[in-house]
DNA sequence: TGCCAGGCCCTCTTTAGGGCCTT
């Protein structure tokens, strides 16, 4: 393994892709053995794409995937969570997502400085985010890879030949942990995808 | 209430546009 900092593998489900207005329907996160899942009721509809593709539907009240009731916390609850789960490695850590820096960072950062002192408390267990999707186009370059595409489930696919659960926040974070650790990029690969948490806000 | 974006990459490019990636 390369010498860089812990890496936290997360992902996010969405009430759709307007990462200015979306609001949280699951958020998820791994590293090694340690796990984070909790489910949000939206404030905002979730929109027919977003449900289409995940499962989440909402219903008098109650947030419902695939059909079946999940229990929810409010998303200020969510992100206290996420912010302790975070606490217990050693940091602060970076967190990585399949294209971090286009979504799921900007998402969560957004609903981080809503409140002060939740953005003071995430910058002090977050160093910064890692984009996979970068990661994999700067490791695996098209001229190489005839064909490849860098969807997450098209790289899941194509490195480690799984099909799996694509779009449950879980699933999906659990798979791009394990493809990472298929390429094992060293600390320079990984640096030159790693945006500092302080450039992320105001 | 509000209901489907936006930035990067590539090329038949750069005074542009289409496809990809995330939900």
């Amino acid at each position: 393994m390369a010498d860089y900092k812990t890496i936290v593998f997360f992902d996010l489900e969405t009430t759709g892709l307007d990462t200015a207005s979306c609001h949280i329907t699951q958020l998820s996160a791994v590293c090694e053995d340690d796990e984070f899942n909790v489910y949000t009721l939206p404030r905002r509809p979730i929109t027919a794409g977003a449900s289409q593709l995940t499962g989440f539907t909402v219903y008098r009240g109650q947030l419902y995937l695939n059909g079946n009731h999940v229990r929810t916390m409010s998303l200020f609850s969510a992100l206290k969570s996420f912010i302790k789960f975070l606490s217990y490695f050693r940091g602060p850590v970076l967190l990585a997502a399949h294209n971090a820096m286009e979504f799921d960072a900007l998402v969560l950062t957004r609903l981080m400085q809503k409140r002060f002192f939740l953005r003071q408390r995430f910058q002090r267990v977050v160093s910064g985010f890692v984009d996979t999707l970068l990661l994999s186009r700067n490791l695996c370059p098209r001229y190489l890879n005839p064909g490849i595409k860098y969807s997450q489930k098209s790289l899941v696919s194509y490195f480690l030949g799984k099909s799996y659960d694509a779009h449950n926040a879980l699933e999906d974070a659990k798979m791009l942990e394990e493809l990472f650790n298929f390429w094992d990029p060293n600390s320079w690969d990984v640096a030159d995808v790693t945006f500092p948490t302080e450039d992320w806000t105001d």
